[in-house]
DNA sequence: CAGTGGTCTAGACCACACT
DNA sequence: GTGTGGTCTAGACCACTGC
C-alpha cells in the first residue's frame, strides 16, 4: 500500500504531475490510519448510522485483511475524538447526539453551583425562523458562497424561568431543507439530536470564538436584561464528518448565574 | 499483583480494614496503569526534569519488568495528557513551558488576525508583587488554608504596545519563597517557565471559569479603557502534577482586538 | 551505523454484557 | 457459554535522528 517506486531511471520520464511537487512529507501513511479512512467513509456514506455498533473488531480485521491491532489503533483514534464510543463487552457505537446522558455536549455553560441537575431542563423558546440569503460573511464561513439560501433561527434558553442564552443559528438551506419552526419546537431533546436524526447530519467538532460585549435593545428584550449588563458573545461553527461546516451559531450568554467552563491542558 | 482473594470462609475473620470499605469497584488497575504511576512518581520526584529526555521504552521495560508494549501504552497516555512529548529518532521528553514554540500555552486568546505572529511578543509589565494572607475565597481555591501566606502579582500584557490582559495572580508563599517583582521583570519567556525552572513547579493542566464583565476604576486605569467596556473575566487555576492547585489567576481580556478562541469535541 | 520511537502481527488471556 | 472489547506479550520490521 505505500511503495515508494517512481525512480527517475527508466528511459521514459516520469510524470511531471507527480515529479513536479517534489513531496516534502514523502507520503507515508501508516495503515492504521489507512483504515481510520475507511471507517470514517463508511460513517459519512451512513452504512453505519449514529447510535448503532459498527462490526466487531475481528469482523473489520477480516474485512480490511489487517490484524485485530491495527484496526484497534484506528478505532482508537477515532473514538478519542468521540466518533465513536467503545463499550466494553458490547461492541463500538457511533457516536450520537441524542440518548447522551449530557445533554447538551457543546455547551459550556454551566450554573453558579456547579451542578446541572439542581436547575432542571432548559426551557427552550424558538422566536424566528426563516429562510435568507446568505451575506458575505455567513457564507465565508459556512463555507458556501453569498446569496445561497440558508435557514435562519433565534431562540432563547431559559434556565428555572430565567432567560440566559439569546442563540442565533444559519444553517445550509439545501441540507436542511423542510426545517421548520413547528418542527424544532415539536422535537424534544437537544437540536443537534434532530440534525442528526432528521437530517443525517451529525456534528463532531466545533469551534468558538468569545468575546465580551454589550447587548442592544432588541437582545435586552429578549433577554429580559440591561443594556449595561456585559455578556459573552459566543461565535460557533460547527463540523461534521471530514470538518465540512454545517452550522454558524452566534449566541449571547448572561454569566451572572452561568459561567463558562473551559479546562486546559 | 491483582490477587482478588479474600474469602470470609476461612475460620479466622478478615482484616476489617480490607473488608469493611466493600470495594465497588473490585481495585482492579491494569498493568500499564500501574507503569503511568509510577513513571508519574518518578516526575514528581524530580527523577527526570522538565525538557530532559526519560529512558528509552526498552530500558524503562527492563526496569518495571514488563514488555515494551506496556511500557508504550503508559506512556501514549502521559503524552496524550501532554506530561511527556514523544520525539521519534531521538526519545522521550519531559513536557517543559521554556523552549516550546507556542509561548503561552494556556493563553487562548487571539488578534483577530488570526495570526500570532504579526502582532510580536507581548509587553510585560509587573504591577505589584507583595506577600499578602490569604483570604477564605482564594483559600478555598487554592487548597491551603485562610490566612496562609501567599504571593500576589499583578501584571498588564500589552500587544502592539496596547494594553490587553490584566491579571492578578495568587501563589502558595512557602513553594514560591523568593519570588520578587525583580525576578519577574528580569526573567525572560512565559511566567509558567520560570515557575518550574526557578520553583521546580511545571503546571500541567488548568481549568478556567469565564464571564463577562464592566471593569471598576482602577482596572481602566491600568488597561487604558473605559468603565462602559465590556471585558472577558477569565478566573484559572493551574496545577501540577496529581491534581494540586499551585496558582490562582485572575485575568481581565479586552476583546475589541482579540478574541478567545476555544475548540469543542 | 546504532539507537530511538512507530508500526504491524499473532496469539493468549482477562473483564464485561447478554442470553 | 459466547462474543465483545481490554490487556499483555514477543518478535519483526520501518522511519527518523545523529554520530
Amino acid at each position: 500500500m505505500n511503495t515508494a517506486a517512481d525512480s527517475a531511471l527508466s528511459g521514459v520520464p516520469a510524470d511531471p504531475a507527480v515529479v513536479a511537487p517534489a513531496p516534502l512529507t514523502p507520503a507515508f501513511s501508516p495503515l492504521y490510519q489507512q483504515i481510520k479512512t475507511l471507517i470514517l467513509q463508511s460513517l459519512q456514506s451512513g452504512e453505519w448510522k449514529p447510535s448503532t455498533a459498527i462490526p466487531s473488531e475481528m469482523d473489520l480485521a477480516a474485512r480490511y485483511k489487517v490484524s485485530q491491532g491495527t484496526v484497534r489503533k484506528a478505532i482508537d483514534e477515532l473514538a478519542s475524538e468521540n466518533l465513536l464510543v467503545r463499550r466494553q463487552g458490547k461492541g463500538t457505537y457511533v457516536a450520537t447526539h441524542a440518548e447522551q446522558h449530557v445533554q447538551y455536549r457543546f455547551l459550556r455553560l454551566l450554573p453558579d453551583s456547579g451542578d446541572l441537575q439542581s436547575e432542571g431542563p432548559a426551557q427552550r423558546e424558538i422566536v424566528d425562523c426563516k429562510r435568507v440569503r446568505a451575506s458575505a460573511d455567513i457564507a465565508k464561513l459556512l463555507s458556501i458562497r453569498q446569496g445561497e439560501s440558508v435557514l435562519q433561527v433565534r431562540r432563547v434558553l431559559s434556565f428555572a424561568s430565567r432567560p440566559t442564552i439569546l442563540e442565533d443559528l444559519w444553517l445550509p438551506g439545501t441540507t436542511f431543507k423542510g426545517l421548520t419552526a413547528e418542527r424544532l419546537r415539536a422535537y424534544q431533546g437537544p437540536m443537534y439530536a434532530l440534525f442528526e436524526t432528521e437530517f443525517g447530519v451529525p456534528m463532531v467538532r466545533a469551534a468558538e470564538k468569545i468575546r465580551a460585549v454589550l447587548p442592544d435593545e432588541e437582545q435586552c428584550a429578549l433577554l429580559k436584561t440591561s443594556t449595561q449588563t456585559p455578556l459573552l458573545s459566543v461565535e460557533r461553527i460547527a463540523y461534521t464528518y471530514n470538518d465540512v461546516a454545517m452550522e454558524l451559531r452566534r449566541g449571547l450568554y448572561l454569566t451572572d448565574t452561568h459561567f463558562y467552563q473551559n479546562s486546559l491542558n
